[in-house]
Formats: structure tokens, sequence, C-alpha cells
DNA sequence: TATGAATGAGGGTTCATTCAT
DNA sequence: TATGAATGAACCCTCATTCAT
């Protein structure tokens, strides 16, 4: 049940359930129904629960399968020759790939129960060595853990997919500047863009005509009664 | 349907539905059953629904219920004496608010449909208004918008819930670290902790005896795999 | 409970409750809630109870009140001077008055329970003294009994009910041609229209042009693919 | 999940749960709840689902079910020797069907939505046809419509059902004389049954005695009392 | 072994009826 | 007495899991 089934054709039954899997968590989370997944697959019914004992169960075994990816990818990293840009490119191909498929950042911010021990200890142990060897470059602040790193990590995902109008990466950007060292943060000239006076809202400038100040009717009128009456 | 109720026991009913969905949203998210809600809150499912029209209808009044808490605290610290301390005391509190009662964190980063223009909106206008004062302050960076500071906040407690160990507000603290202007960071000496060689997990120092270098059996027997064998 | 209230304000009550329960049963039958009822009255629920015992007795009232009505109207018609307008007339009259109100229809064909001999007698003593005046004028048959023209009167509101297009009361007409005498039908000219070869739906002559044939396209294929082919 | 399944078992559940769901709304019409039919099919609720869509969906079926049988038999009278038995023979074949199954009652007076276009049309052009045969030998008045007859063929059914009492089919034949030609009615000498001389209702002679006047102590009583005073 | 049909425990919601105010 | 809030059984429907084919 639990490990690699010899026969080809169950082989290559339990790839496209994880691939179906994948793709429907990656869409609809937890909630789409395991039929649906079945249907994906062009399996039965059964045939999942042949492959995985539970609906809990494959959702962890997908969980798994996109962890693997990862940690490769932290593991080719490691002799990067620019260490800053190994790790801070990390964190950032990290959190785009979260964008495209939120099964990630569940995968990382999940207990892996049975699984988790392994699982877990390679990612850690492998963002870790990126870590180390960046702080070691002074790309990072010396007081961060790894732990807290990948905290860090999985709240950019987040943090992105609540926010997912440009500029792309913003949040992770910032999220970085807490890490780098004091004097080398991505701090940019304020942009002089124009925010509605009420709520905040940036404003798009118009081609032509006056600037606007509010971003609606609404807001323009909630400015008016604010301001002090004439005497 | 949508006003206060006039009698005294239907007011008392509305609001120990109220509170009990709020905590049974606290701890369960939407996924608590309405049943289990009225009966904590000691009446029958019709009586719920005497209240509100839907189960998500009951869910948008408890997060606009906390939203105005949360307001109200803003608005009340706009006139602190030190803005600096005003506006990150305040991204600390809601943190910790967040922490006790997972709704505010959907609060703030769900949509609210109708209502949401007006309660978002003076959610971000008192946001905003700590913000501007603080960042006149030279306290915060200017090229942050108010948009990116809410993100901030919610990414704040959902990074805090994924690690509930302590010290509590670490992640706040390091996520303030990057609204911070450069010379003002909260950047320590590193801890001077060790860490497992294999997995980075903490090591508590043992009173007595030899250091431990690894957390566990299972590591010191990878990093004896790990060793170069002798020729 | 059951007899008439002798306050003038419950008394009005019992009316205004009886009116919106007509009203609403009228439009949508038994299905409407009670609390949609007493709302329309503009009393609370528990006063309709305090009137009916239960929703089903509200509803018997409401029948028992439409029946009443008729009857008087019967009444009203035994002295007129032409006996088979009378009855035919009547016949006609009630039919129309259901096809605003179903609850009449239901009226004359729901069992009355307790209230049943009383009702249902008074109505059948009435419509009797019609039809034998109406039978003795020669202008009804004389094999039909009262029960059974009571049958053939609900089942023309109820035909009616279900062909509310016009010409409004046909159904009507030839259901009383089937209790007229033999040779005074309303038999007419064949009506010239034209009807779909195929499916017999009733063709709008088209005010220029060849008249059409087929209601549809569908069905000028289909009439084309039963011809024989030619050899 | 419209199709015939495939699977021996699968296909005897449906069967069951159609014939289930036949009976019951036969009976008790829309409204008996569907895990009713379901444990009368002796099937569990999903099963049900599994083969319709909604509780309107199986409803449909039944009806669609129905009708197939019933335009099958149109069909096959369309070639039979006399129209005039023909036709009549089967409006009263068809009302005596639903006199067992009220669900064919409702077969014919609800629309079928989507498939109302085909199953309606099946029957209304196989009833046309029987219509048109008998309209062409004389037996049918020239005047009336399929869709006429088709109304006052649903009438009969509900009339029927009305009145279940002997003798079957009395409102049948009465209505069927609304279409005859005017010199080929049913109607027969005037039955010299006894009536109760208050409500009409019909008196059973009995075998000895003086015959009854009143059907019951109770219309006696309101006889003596309709009777003049002797002054 | 693979299929997909069957199960049945809930889930959200409605509404006739009761009862505290 | 009148109000309308509270009750809770019942309804339709979903879906994780089991099991006959």
């Amino acid at each position: 049940m639990s490990g690699q089934p010899q026969r080809a054709d169950a082989r290559r039954n339990r790839d496209r359930i994880l691939q179906a899997a994948f793709e429907a968590f990656a869409v609809d989370g937890h909630l789409v129904p395991l039929d649906e997944i079945a249907r994906r697959a062009g399996v039965g019914a059964g045939t999942v629960y042949r492959n995985f004992a539970t609906k809990e169960a494959l959702f962890k075994a997908v969980v798994a399968d996109r962890i693997d990816r990862i940690v490769d990818e932290a593991q080719s990293l490691l002799h990067a020759a620019d260490p800053a840009e190994a790790f801070y490119g990390y964190l950032t191909w990290v959190v785009e790939r979260a964008m495209i498929n939120h099964a990630i950042c569940d995968a990382l911010s999940t207990d892996l129960d049975d699984d988790k021990t392994r699982k877990d200890t390679e990612f850690t142990t492998a963002l870790d060595a990126l870590l180390r060897k960046a702080q070691a470059a002074g790309a990072v602040r010396q007081d961060v853990t790894v732990q807290e790193v990948r905290t860090l990590l999985v709240g950019c995902m987040l943090m992105e997919r609540l926010r997912p109008q440009p500029p792309r990466g913003r949040m992770t950007t910032l999220a970085c500047d807490a890490l780098r060292s004091a004097t080398k943060r991505n701090e940019t000239k304020p942009r002089n863009e124009t925010r509605c006076e009420i709520c905040a809202t940036p404003l798009t400038p118009a081609p032509t005509g006056r600037p606007a100040r509010y971003c609606s009717p609404s807001c323009r009128q909630k400015a008016h009664r604010r301001r002090p009456k004439p005497t």
C-alpha cells in the first residue's frame, strides 16, 4: 500500500492519480471531491483507495512529492557562485512556484505526520545550507534561524496569494529585506504614486485632465464632509 | 432580521450566537457545522437562522464585529505621543489578538462583499493614518503603502500561527524590521545557540555532560554516514 | 376557538387572517408558510394559532368561507326567470371565480371533515335545486345527478387552470355540452384554423407569403423524413 | 448518469427506484420525501442521487416513462378497424390507467422542460392521429382540437379521482358525450334511483320495509324543521 | 485487480407549532 | 391577550468510504 507498486500499470495509475490530485488540490484545495480526482485520473474511486488509504493520505503524498522537487532545487543551488543570489533567488523561486500551485504552500506548512521527520528534515537541511552560506557571505543577518526563514518563506507565499495584483513579488522583496544585513536593503525612493486621500487606494493617473484626488465619488463626498465648514 | 432585536432574550440570544460562532470559527474556521454553533450557544438551529439568513451571513457578521474592535483600537492610538511606538505597537497588538482568535485573520483577508467597502475602508483608513504619522516621524520607510502594510500584517498573523512555539511574536518583529528605516533594525547579536548539525533543530543545552551535537539518534546516524570513509 | 369571538378587535383579527390566508392560498396553494400569512394579516404567528388550531384548520375555514359565498349565489339564482340560463350561467360563474382563486377549487373538492356535512350539504342542495329546475325545463339531460354535475364543475375548474390560453372558458363550454339535451349543443362549424401537420400546434397565419404547414423547422424536417423516398 | 447503467445490479436498482418513485408519487404526489422513496426501493439515498440528479429529475423520469407507454398504446390503436371505438376506447383506457396511477395524470399535465418538446409532441401527435380518424368517421364533432381533447382527458382523470365511487368511468362517459356528434350521445333513460330529499345523496334501496326518504337521521331532522308548522 | 455503484452519516436550511415576554 | 422568538424534526443533497461485480 505504502511502498512503490511493482507492476508497470499499477505504477502508472499511481502517478496519474498523484498528478490529478495535485492539479485538483492546486486549484480548489482540499474541498475537491475524491470522485472528481478519480475522474481526472481516469480511474475508478476504488483504485484511488487501493493506492492511498484515505483522502488525507493522498493529499500528504501529493505534498511529499512536491517537497521532493523543491529540495532538489535547493541542493542544485548549493554550489552556486554567489551565495546571496542563490539564497534570495531560491526564496523567490519557491514563492513563485507556490503562486501557481497552492499545494506547495500547504506542503511546507502542513504537518506530514509519519513522514514528517524525513521530508521535513530534508527540506530544512537543504534550506539551512543555503542560509549558512549566505550568512557567511554577509548577505543575511546572523540572528535568524532556518526555522524562521522557513516560516517567512511560507508567509511570503500566503501574502502573495492575498495580493495577486502587481507588482508581483513585492511582498517577498519586502520580507527579504527583513533578512538582509542592515546596509543592503532594497529600499527605494518613495514612489510618488498618488493615492486616494480617503482610503489610500492607488490612483491610476489619467492621461489628460486634472489629476484625480479620490478613487471614487463616495470618497470625494466623504472628504467634502470632513472639511471644516467656512465660518 | 438585520437590526438589533428588541426583546431582551432575543438580544441575548443573538449575542450568544455571535460569541459562540466567533469561538467556533476561531478554532475550526468555516468548517464547523452550524448545528454545533447552535449547540454551543444553547439555542436551536432555527434561532440561528432567525438572526442570520445563512451560515455565510453569520460568518460575515462575526468578522464585521471583530473589525470594528480593531478599527477602534487604531483610532484610539492616532493621538499617541510616539508615532513609531503607536504604529509598531498596533501591528503587534493586532497580531497578538489574531493569535487567540483566528477569525480576526480571516476578517482582514476575506472579502466582505456588500459591506466590504465600508468595513474595509474603515480599517484601511485607520491603518493609513497610523502609517503616515510613523513615516513622517522617520520610523517607517517611505516606499511602503498602506496596502502593503496591511498584507504584511495578515502575513504576520499567519506566520505566527504556523509557529506557535516561543519566542512569541518573533516573526512579527522580523517583518517589522522590513518596514523600518535601515538604521533602526531590531537586529541582535547572533544567538550562540547550538543547533543540530543535520537538521538545524535548536538544541537545549544539557546542564551537565558533553554538549550534544545532534538532536536525535537518527541525525547522529545520518552524520555518521555522511563522513568520508577513511581510506 | 371555533365559535365567533366576541370582542371587536379579536373579530377583526380573525377576519384579517382569513382574508390574508385566502389570498395566500389562492396564489401559492398550501405551501405558503404560516408566518407569511401572519405577516400579511399584520398579526403575530401566535395570534393565528389563537384563532385556528392548526394550519389545516385555517385552510378549512378559508374554504368554508368561500363555499358560503358560492352557495349564496346559487340561492339567489333560484328564482331567475330562465332556469337554463341560471344553471349554465352559474356553472360558468363559479368556474370563473375559481380561475382567480384556486382555493375555491380546493373548497369544492376537498373533504371538509367535521364541517363537511353541513357545508357540503348546503352547496349540494343549492346546486341540486338549480339542476332540477333546469332539467324540468328540458335544458339538461335527465340522467345526470347533482353529484355528477358537481364533479364536472370541479373538473372544469381544473381543466381551465391547465389551459389558461384563450379562448377562456372553452373547456367549460364543452363540458356543458355534455350536460345539454342532445339537440341543444354549442357545436360550431369546424374552425378552419390550420395546424402543424406533425404536432398539431395551431399555426398563426402569416399576413403575407405562402401559408406555413409546420410549426417549426424540426417538424418540417420530421415531415420530410416521413415522406416516401422516390423510386 | 442519464443513460442506462451497464451493470446488472445498477440497472436493477435504477428500475427499483423508478418503480418505487412511481408508486410513491402515485399515492402522495410530489411531497413524498426522497428518503422514503429510497427506503421503498431498498437503497440508500445516495443511490437515488447517483441515478437522478435531483428529486425533480427523478419525477420527470417517472413521468417520461409513463408517457412512453401511453404513446405506445395510441400508436398500436392507429390501425384499428373502428376509429370511433379506437378513439373513445383509448380515452377510457388512459383514464383507467390514471385511476391506478396518479402520476400519469401529472405526466400529461406537467411541463417536462427540456424534454417537453419531444415527449409532449409524441403524445399529442399520437392522440391527434386517433382524433382525426374518428372525426373523419363522423364519430367526433369537427370543432374540437387535439389540445382540447387532451385537456379533457386530463380533466377526466382528475374527475374520476375525485369520485372514486361507482359507477367507475361515469365522468369519462359524460365528457366523451361532449365530444360526440349530437346524434350519438350516451344519454340514458333517467335512472329512477331515489335520492335523499335534503342532500341528494343516492339512496341504496333496502330490500325490505318502507323506502327511505333521507340518507341519515340528521337529514330527516332537517326536513322536519323545514316543514311548515301546522297552524 | 479495477471499476464504479452503493452506502449513510452529516451538512445547510425551512417551517409548523409552542411559549416566554 | 398579542407578539414574535425559539424549537427541532424533516427535507434535499453531498461525498468519503466500502464492496459487489
